[in-house]
DNA sequence: AGTGCGATTGACT
DNA sequence: GTCAATCGCACTA
């Protein structure tokens, strides 16, 4: 494990699949690095879910508004959302300019940075600081500050390549959803200490 | 202007 | 397992 994010190397935008899904696919083991006054923080995303062009459960699905225009970016901004009054969730968007889709981070495996994260998340328990949509970005400190922010950049908030072997990664429907609940577009490392969700969608 | 409802979490039985 | 918190947004009128 890295102890530092100084020698991460930046994701080039070129390298990210235009489509929803593959994204998705390809963002898992990839790194997100959070540099704050305090210090850096990083982990590795172990779980994502791709919410494409024309899905009904998607933010884009009525056209752009004030909310989701960072999804409309072209591929590799930031889109940040409050969810249910409580949490922020962080979404790489995808496909070309205009378009309106993207990718949420889910769960990551926490890297550099613990310390700090577990005074943001007030637990103690790596397995609780980062596990969930909702707790990563509290752990990193991300909020509607960052949205719309190009992640292909070094900053505030950027997507760092990872140099491990490919995990093997799982496939199930999404996670939360009332609408468009039967699409197997949440993927996942497979058995992942890491990885949100019940049991039976970690296998 | 009012209403309903989440891409969640934490506390609790 | 259940359930309330909490607020910005989409939708109706």
């Amino acid at each position: 494990m890295r102890l530092a994010t100084d020698d991460y190397e930046v994701l080039a935008r070129t390298e990210l699949p235009l489509d929803t899904v593959l994204l998705a696919r390809h963002l898992i083991g990839k790194i997100v690095v959070r540099e704050t006054p305090e210090g850096s923080l990083s982990g590795r995303i172990v779980e994502t879910e791709a919410y494409p062009v024309g899905d009904a459960a998607g933010h884009a699905y009525r056209g752009e508004t004030l909310r989701n225009d960072a999804l409309f970016l072209c591929r590799g901004h930031a889109y940040i959302y409050l969810a249910y009054g409580t949490s922020y969730l962080l979404n790489v968007s995808s496909e070309t300019a205009g378009i309106g889709a993207g990718v949420l981070i889910r769960a990551l495996e926490p890297l550099v940075g613990l310390q700090p994260m577990q005074r943001n998340r007030r637990v103690q328990k790596l397995r609780d600081l980062t596990r969930g949509p909702g707790r990563l970005t509290a752990a990193l400190d991300i909020n509607r500050r960052l949205n719309g922010i190009d992640l292909c950049r070094t900053g505030p908030l950027w997507l760092a390549r990872d140099d491990h072997d490919a995990p093997e990664i799982g496939t199930s429907v999404r996670i939360g959803l009332s609408r468009a609940t039967d699409r197997p577009l949440r993927f996942y490392v497979r058995g992942d200490h890491f990885v949100s969700g019940p049991k039976a969608l970690n296998r």
